[in-house]
DNA sequence: CCGATTGTCCCACTATTTGGCACTATGCGG
DNA sequence: CCGCATAGTGCCAAATAGTGGGACAATCGG
């Protein structure tokens, strides 16, 4: 429902190469044409006519694709009324999310920012209320962080954790806080901030798409964090860069944020989110 | 296999053509393969020399593949490690989803469905607790149904309904139960059974795969539903063959029962769906 | 440090695709 | 009820697009 003109138009695009912009000319022209009608049905074009003009190949050719794509269920073929995109790409989009491991792919884009950083980068989920540790790369600076991949950690006491809660909803917020902050809990260690205030921060971290921590779990550790989200839009891990009160001032923590929150973005594309 | 003669040298042994029936005279054979490639990687083969043997292709033929599916997102590539399933499929997958005009994939089923009985068939979604019609195919037997498509009626007493309401938790079928039977609603109109009859009921039904409407919402009407499944294995429509008492004694009802399953399954594969 | 795999190029050969054309089937609008 | 525009199906000569062998370099795993 987001595209519905693209009606066949002008655009001509003789053949040969339609979409100058691709990657330069492979080899194997016949599988990215038949990727591209896919694409083409799945932007609304299901008439053969519109595919054919849209891709630029005749209609004999262009039928042949539809019939193997329909054959082998990548396209469903309602005779005389059009196409539409088949079950096989259903299945494959499902395996496609369960498939994924997170760690290999967020992998790249954490060291991208562990380098350029210089700081303790760190990947986690949500699991039972607690943020779980799937990734870690120390940093440059010396100091070595006590976390380890593998570890388990309060939500509502770490950046990460706190990220990962900006994609619940505010109702289950109060109750992680709660479980950081047992009843008569001693004031001697370090905490996330008193009820009211935790949650107009975590509605401020919301807004700007990213969270901090201000030595809330461990004294003398800062660290930026920020969201991952998968193909449905879910909050599914998340990401934060942390460091020692020196490297991590005020400004630069601002500084950061918008870095870590890209990255973070950067590993959502690669699991299939979109934008808004 | 059925590509032609002429092949000769190479693709020897390791040939088998992947998985069986697939080409069968068609002429975009670099397609095929890349789809058989896809699902190759879907089925959890990973590594290049595994893909390569498992559909009997060259190294560098291979490679070839790889590097356009991962260029066009369709794979995504963790270098020395292995290849997987890419986000645009994710996301194709979702629109897939999306897109599905479940009426027209249904229609030839139902279609076939009618022929097969002769009676009235339906296809209908929930919505907001009640059946809503989106398709109807008339009887051959003369008498015509007061169902139009369009129309809503009460989940718990109708065949479709009730068909529905097999995929919803049983926490909420007393709810709809209540909805349909108000209060002190008089006993001279058609309704469904007593409320723990009516759970047992539905359990049975649950069991079975179908459900049955025995004039429960038009005196003089019975019927067979079954539940139509999504990929995400969500009940999100049901079919119902229904037809005046005469032609539909107990006995007809459950030879019909299966029939009637086996059709909503026929639709819910075009969905996406997959055996349990 | 070695052996096994993987990522890349190059290139001659031909099998695989191509796309025109001719016909039939079907849908839509009047 | 009729006709047009679009869709579905084959056939086929031509040549383009894809194939696969082979040689290297980069990495991984141990």
């Amino acid at each position: 429902m987001v595209v519905k003109q693209t009606m066949s138009a002008a655009m001509k695009a003789t053949e040969q190469e339609a979409d100058a912009g691709k990657t330069q000319g492979t080899g194997t022209q016949t599988l990215l044409r038949g990727l591209a009608l896919l694409e083409c049905v799945a932007a609304g074009i299901c008439d053969v006519k519109g595919i054919a003009t849209r891709l630029g190949t005749p209609r004999s050719t262009t039928n042949r694709m539809l019939a193997s794509l329909v054959a082998e269920g990548y396209l469903h073929h309602i005779p005389y009324k059009g196409y539409l995109l088949g079950p096989k790409l259903i299945q494959l989009g499902m395996k496609a999310l369960e498939q994924r491991p997170l760690v290999a792919i967020a992998r790249p884009h954490i060291e991208t920012l562990a380098e350029a950083t210089g700081d303790t980068v760190h990947l986690g989920v949500e699991e039972n209320g607690e943020v779980f540790y799937l990734d870690k790369i120390p940093g440059t600076r010396g100091l070595e962080m006590r976390s380890r991949t593998g570890q388990r950690m309060p939500l509502a006491s770490t950046g990460l954790g706190k990220a990962l809660m900006l994609g619940m909803p505010p109702a289950r917020w109060q109750a992680l806080h709660a479980l950081t902050c047992p009843a008569g809990s001693p004031a001697g260690r370090p905490r996330p901030a008193e009820w009211p205030v935790f949650e107009e921060q975590l509605s401020r971290y919301v807004a700007q798409g990213w969270a901090m921590d201000l030595e809330e779990n461990e004294l003398g550790i800062r660290c930026v964090a920020a969201p991952v989200r998968d193909g449905r839009n879910l909050v599914v891990a998340a990401v934060s860069v942390a460091s020692a009160v020196p490297y991590m001032p005020e400004d630069r923590m601002t500084t950061l944020g918008p870095l870590v929150r890209a990255t973070a973005e950067a590993i959502s594309k690669d699991l299939g989110w979109t934008e808004p």
